[in-house]
DNA sequence: AAGCGTATTAGAATCATTCTAATTCGTTAA
DNA sequence: TTAACGAATTAGAATGATTCTAATACGCTT
């Protein structure tokens, strides 16, 4: 019944992008703006490639910073509107929290369960093959009467590695309700 | 496969509180509270009593106008004050969002599974007793390294008031994100 | 090179929540 | 009954993420 170490690691953390799925999203991602009529700026290409470079389901404003990297005179305010964009397009998912700032998934734009860390804050993919079966959204409608659109599923806890070396500022970030 | 309309009304909302429960809940709190060497004002208690009174889990700005009823002077700090208190103690859960008001539900403190409509806003207990069975914490914790405390499984959607009359503020709420 | 519509910007505004410092309340012990 | 102390409460300021606003810049099309 214990799990090993790597069975751990490999439930958590599931999906290092390689850069053929990279690629690929990312033209979905344009595909779909385009369709909207809008217009792929550099800025812009380089907002999704933020999103899609990093597993650590970025902030807008930790977006924000790779973008200035490259365009210096960015404003945050481009960063919200074209996540408002992808949002509308269904290209990213929002993981939404009060007590810190929203993250965002633009590598499974789709409802699927999360571990969010207490501690140090960070929100990992869990592997959707684990043995997580939540009622589908169509079951869900026909049995509440709601149109379901999305699901959120996520686990809140400390990680293994705030639990191995716990830091100055975890026990605080925990104590300020972050979730 | 198709459920009738008294079917669904059973899955969600589920819990219609009788007199019984209500004092025992306010009576569980109530000790909670004391055990932590808290004095149970009267303002306090009829915080407590305004997260029991209605299954609309309330927002800290609700309960503020509840309790307002009896103590006008009340101010919102002392709102949260005890919401705070209410989360150290495991009283209250806490559903968060971004775009509006979080929610408190102090009937069921536990992890469980909500029903969100994005027009209305409402948030809805699903029954537990829905075939919904999202991994179990300690089966989590296991499969991930992660010491996992607390699982948020809500759906999203409008619900089957909003879909049969549509408000003008409801394509708003939507529009605006709200999840 | 002109014109037009979208993208972008800086900064102000918003809103829930938290913080701060002062005041009031309740309880206990004289 | 009162003095005194700590906890509860307060009004209002501060915070921080997000949204809004109005002006400017950019990139196409002709």
């Amino acid at each position: 019944m214990l799990e090993t170490r790597d069975n751990a690691d490999n439930i958590r953390n599931s999906n290092p992008m390689d850069e053929a799925r990279f690629r690929m999203r990312l033209s979905e991602m344009k595909a779909a703006l385009r369709d909207k009529g809008v217009v792929i700026t550099r800025k812009r290409a380089k907002i999704l490639e933020a999103l899609l470079a990093s597993d650590r389901h970025p902030t807008a404003s930790e977006i924000h910073e790779s973008v200035k990297a490259f365009y210096p005179g960015t404003s945050l305010a481009t960063i919200y509107n074209t996540i408002d964009i992808l949002k509308e397009t269904g290209q990213v998912l929002e993981i939404e929290f009060s007590a810190s700032a929203n993250r965002y998934d633009g590598r499974i734009p789709v409802s699927h369960p999360h571990l969010v860390c207490l501690a140090c804050e960070k929100v990992e993919d869990m592997d959707a093959a684990a043995p997580n079966a939540p009622l589908d959204l169509d079951r869900v409608s026909q049995a509440t009467g709601y149109d379901i659109v999305r699901l959120r599923t996520d686990y809140y806890g400390t990680c293994p590695d705030c639990l191995r070396e716990p830091r100055a500022d975890a026990a605080n970030a925990a104590e300020r309700g972050f979730a």
